[in-house]
DNA sequence: GTATCATTCAAACATGCGTTTGAAACGATT
DNA sequence: AATCGTTTCAAACGCATGTTTGAATGATAC
């Protein structure tokens, strides 16, 4: 009821990035007005356009400072990976350990605001808001090219371009599994995940690593009525 | 630069449902407007509300429209490979080409506008928009419990709570992999998908089985030195 | 104490939105 | 030919948005 919800410490500029996190991912990117966010946090209006210069602006600035720690954390965890492995190709287990283990323990992070943003993270990939979209793809350059050679090493046998393509699944199921809590609902009528935060990603790395390492099209381990053959 | 640029022939309802689908497609759901709407299907701006009664009319009947014949086409897809098991249970890749080889082939033709609107049904499952989530959710209560129990049946050594998650990382993946063919750009940096409309099936369905039959968390098959032990 | 700077504030601006209105145009039925 | 119901149309309504303005406020340095 009050005007002011948000932290009443922090200084008006962080706590307008908090208001426009927590809004943005309850109502989509769109939808949470200036308006709304300035009233959460306590400021005026023209507060947001004063530190940020733009609606856009602001939202970037609302994904940078996640986006920064998240691939850092990542680049991090494959540096130590590759300072152990010696020179040898890392076990793929580890390499998507370290690309997804670090947003999902962040999503299954309640005490920090870590779990809002991973939804918002996952549901802006698809949203077609162009701007967004390529500042996501620009944040990520510097992580993904070390994560894909990581890959390639580690499974020599698979034909790089199906590497790419498992890459781009896996990056699909922790989207959508983490932003769609809800419609996790859909398909299991209770809710599965109101135990544990742990629970995604305890039950997620496995099914990632199976997409991964599953065998390539047509020679499955269970052939069936498939059309018969496909020229290459 | 003419007011109407779509297909003269059909009337105007039809006309709108195209303009709007779309639209919707490439703008996302509420940065497309009636305005943009209506004059891309060559109609006069009140003709959405007089035919859809809303704009929440409108797009419900887009979804309307699409889901309808494709969870129609996925119920037979399930009854007929069931009439011929003839009371077996099913084999998972059976169950699996039956729900996400429909919209996978719907997304690969290009003729009709399947390919958009498959686009968009990714997009929006994980979008907040309370309203049209709850709609998709009611379009799927017919179906999604029957491919439940089939799975439940073709997998009988797997607690069905697991079951349950990797349907759901299922389709996380296939509606990433639908709606974001731009960000495997990110990922692979060249274009995968432009030669082949399949490969995207070709490439999903393999992965999808792999993460559904995938060894179950702790005891895999090439177990490592993750956490020593967890209790029960 | 005054000047300077960054910050806050209430108010307005222009624009676009979904929706409504009431009259005009059209086609079929009587 | 006249009537009725359906469909189209231009115009407006009320409202919310992002942004801008210019004055008020506060702290810091001279």
């Amino acid at each position: 009821m009050h005007p002011v919800e948000s932290t009443p410490g922090a200084d008006t500029r962080e706590r307008i990035l908090d208001a426009a996190e927590a809004l943005i991912v309850e109502h989509g990117l769109e939808a949470a007005s200036l308006r709304m966010i300035t009233r959460k946090a306590g400021a005026n209006l023209a507060a947001a356009n004063y530190h940020f210069g733009s609606k856009d602006g602001l939202v970037q600035a609302v994904f940078r400072r996640r986006l920064a720690w998240l691939n850092e954390a990542r680049l991090q965890a494959l540096d130590c990976l590759e300072r152990e492995a010696a020179g040898a190709p890392l076990k793929p287990h580890q390499i998507v350990e370290a690309f997804f283990g670090v947003p999902l323990r962040m999503a299954a992070d309640s005490s920090a605001g870590g779990q809002a943003f991973m939804r918002l993270l996952g549901r802006t990939c698809a949203e077609p808001s162009a701007f967004v979209r390529r500042f996501i793809a620009d944040e990520h350059a510097a992580v993904v090219p070390r994560f894909k050679q990581a890959l390639f090493r580690a499974l020599p046998d698979v034909p790089q371009e199906e590497i790419l393509w498992r890459f781009h699944f896996m990056l699909g199921a922790m989207s959508y599994a983490i932003s769609g809590i809800d419609a996790l609902q859909l398909v299991a009528g209770a809710d599965l995940a109101g135990d544990d935060p742990q629970a995604l990603a305890r039950r997620l790395m496995p099914f990632l690593l199976g997409g991964l390492r599953a065998p390539l099209h047509g020679q499955s381990d269970q052939a069936k009525e498939k059309s018969p053959r496909r020229a290459a």
